[in-house]
RNA sequence: CGCGGUGUGGAGCAGCUAGGUAGCUCGUCGGGCUCAUAACCCGAAGGUCGUUGGUUCAAAUCCAGCCGCCGCAA
């Protein structure tokens, strides 16, 4: 089938790859464009473009699809190549109606939600900050709202208690270029059955901001180790930033004492609101790598009873 | 030229402000102790102190450039 890839982040790649090895023919990759990052404001490709790049696909990066030249020139673009099939994974942008209807088969969107749960750009860091246990991938087709269209094909998996965003970030990109494969197929076959989504049921996933990855040691030890995995946290010890990667909850109570206390200098565990434990596997201080606390506390001694915040 | 931190044996760090013997907590290897152990005791190996140049009798330490890694901000 003659298809155009639509996705920007990590998150799309294992469905541009998937798409490579299927046979299927790629015409065109289109991205967000690059914008200046990092220290320096040097110019990074994004990871979809350096992957199509590898398979030698013509890559575009329109600042607009809706609006302006870009999006004139786009709609050229597309009608010139007159894809069967557009695949949207991630991409970062809403696509215009003229898009939606112009291929045969219409636009199909992978989605890291059991939909109608989680519309929206953070699906992955918000099933965790709501400590959900279980999570998946939706296909769908695509229509004018956001994330909206009708199911096409649906995984579920299980969410780990310690699994942070990365594990499930990647396991769920997997996962999306194998149901991006099964719901072409069955596109092809004709064998899907479109299910409408129950919007009484929906909810939204907005975009994660900073502020939002601050420990906030008052409350229970659940929410803050499901901050952690969600979206990474951060406190400050001594003055100092220091980002936690993972963590763990331990099964003992600590009744007395202040929220955010070091309750164990040897293994890093604070306590929190509700007097649990929660215990930092991996951390990053400011300016250092990331390490396991382990390696952390070679170099650092903890005083018992600090305060971290 | 966005702001800042950092680069020291395999890991994480101290030492640098007031230049002059390479240190700590671990790991590794050998030996000992023990019913046994990730525990304890003794010993050993292992480092061009990121790189280039400068100042100096002498530089991990002071100065300049370069490279790498990272935090913030975008």
């Amino acid at each position: 089938m003659k298809i155009v890839f639509m996705g920007t982040p990590d998150f799309a790649v294992p469905c541009l790859r998937a798409l490579a090895g299927s046979g299927h023919e790629v015409a065109a990759v289109f991205t967000q464009p690059d914008k200046p990052k990092g220290r320096g404001y040097k110019m990074i490709p994004t990871p979809v473009k350096a992957a199509a790049e590898e398979y030698g696909y013509t890559v575009y990066q329109p600042l607009s699809l809706r609006k302006g030249e870009d999006a004139e020139e786009t709609m050229r673009i597309l009608k010139d190549i007159a894809p069967e099939l557009i695949v949207v994974t991630a991409y970062g942008q809403i696509l215009p109606k003229e898009v939606l209807e112009l291929p045969k088969y219409g636009c199909v969107n992978i989605h890291a939600s059991l939909l109608p749960k989680y519309r929206g750009a953070a699906p992955i860091n918000w099933v965790l900050l709501n400590g959900e246990t279980e999570t998946g991938v939706t296909s769908m087709q695509m229509s004018e709202g956001l994330d909206t269209g009708d199911m096409l094909i649906k995984e579920t998996v299980k969410i780990g208690e310690n699994e942070t965003y990365e594990e499930l970030y990647a396991r769920l990109s997997e996962i999306g270029g194998k149901v991006l494969l099964e719901t072409i197929s069955g596109i092809e076959a004709g064998s899907l059955s479109p299910e409408k989504q129950d919007d009484a049921l929906s909810c939204y996933s907005p975009m994660i901001t900073k502020d939002m990855s601050a420990l906030d040691f008052s409350q229970t030890a659940k929410k803050v180790h499901d901050t952690i995995r969600g979206v990474t946290g951060f406190t400050m010890l001594e003055g100092k930033r220091i980002k936690v990667f993972k963590s763990a909850i331990l099964d003992k109570i600590a009744p007395d004492g202040a929220a955010g206390e070091i309750t164990d200098e040897k293994t890093f565990t604070v306590r929190c609101g509700d007097g649990g434990l929660v215990r930092f596997l991996e951390v990053q201080p400011e300016g250092k790598k990331r390490m396991k606390t382990e390696d952390f506390l070679r170099g650092k001694k903890l005083e018992k009873g600090c305060i971290l915040g």
